[in-house]
DNA sequence: CGCACACGTCAACAGGTGTTGGCCTACAGT
DNA sequence: ACTGTAGGCCAACACCTGTTGACGTGTGCG
């Protein structure tokens, strides 16, 4: 999308701005996030966001454009499907900080929402389209995925409820496979 | 815990904030929802709201501050475990706001993610620990439970995913019962 | 009736917010 | 080496926030 420009000298203040923005939108949601509060973190003049990223609003919309790469499902057994999910999105969600950072501000904010539903459409609806029984409703399937999947990562990185944070990633797998798996391969009940 | 206090002149004024509040709060989040805008919606004076609810966040508390009547499963079919509990979820879910309010604000707030602790704690795991193979760990599988059940509701009342909120009552209840059954009463993986 | 007090309003405060424009500085191109 | 300009800071802005205290007013009790 965005073409490689011109080096320019402030590369690494904006990046600096932009890490310390990931930082403080995905551990205190948008409204608690302040400016000054990022600019401080990156060691430099809240004037430099507004210059740099326009707006409070424009810098949280550079923070979450970003690619989720998916796996390539079109090679993988149909049966380990749900395994295969999960545990890329555990990957994911452990990796780095911008799905926390959607789930944290999609709850108040509209860009945040809109950005999560827009992920789960153009990437999870056509993954699971290409294995459900009828694929008119892939909609629906995908969507219960990502009703459970959204939900371990709530309780488990957001709310932080002790026994789902402190499962270990295998166990959270062998929990939420079959589920998954069930919920794009079985028929309709 | 209240126990019936002399009826005050006050108490219509009482429940027209708690009932703005609620609105508010549910609908906007904890940071957003401003006690100017309370108050407005309440017909009153941004100090009343100080001094019946002392503070926003004492406000906050009375709002959350509910009971969450959770359904007797001691007469339970333990086969029907999963279809009993995800309709009284969505029942408790769509009669009133506490829960949604929860929700949002838990995200960022941390009183809210605490009662939201708290709910699950006091009543989710002791209603699963009667039922679990191993009553060790009535906490992790109240924890699936959990993350199944606020799962869907997050995309379902909170993001309103089309697909999600689309679905009919008794779709969900097809779908996730299982689910939650499984959680609830299959050995461990 | 008179009076105390709960009820309610008004105006203001102190602090924090996003955002702006002017000014200095140091680097890059010629 | 000189200079235009991008990079950066400072101070201030207009606004909004939760919260407070002084000030009326009507109601219920003696």
């Amino acid at each position: 999308m965005t073409g490689s420009e011109v080096p320019r000298r402030s590369d690494v203040t904006r990046a600096a701005i932009l890490d310390a923005a990931k930082e403080r939108f995905a551990s205190d949601g948008y409204e608690r996030a302040t400016v000054r509060a990022i600019a401080r973190d990156a060691g430099i003049d809240p004037s430099m966001v507004m210059r740099y990223y326009g707006s409070k609003e424009g810098l949280f919309a550079a923070v979450i454009d970003v690619e989720l790469d998916f796996p390539d499902l079109s090679e993988i057994d149909p049966d380990r499907l749900g395994v295969v999910l999960v545990t890329h999105f555990l990957e994911l969600w452990e990796r780095d900080t911008v799905l926390r950072t959607l789930l944290r501000v999609g709850v108040t904010n509209e860009s945040g929402s809109e950005r999560l539903r827009q992920v789960f459409g153009t990437q999870l609806v056509p993954a699971a389209r290409a294995f459900v029984p009828d694929p008119a409703d892939a909609e629906r399937r995908a969507a219960l995925v990502a009703a459970q999947v959204l939900g371990m990562a709530l309780v488990r990185y957001v709310l932080k409820f002790g026994p789902a944070a402190d499962m270990s990633r295998d166990d959270v797998v062998a929990w939420l496979a079959p589920t998954v798996q069930r919920y794009i391969t079985a028929e309709a009940p």
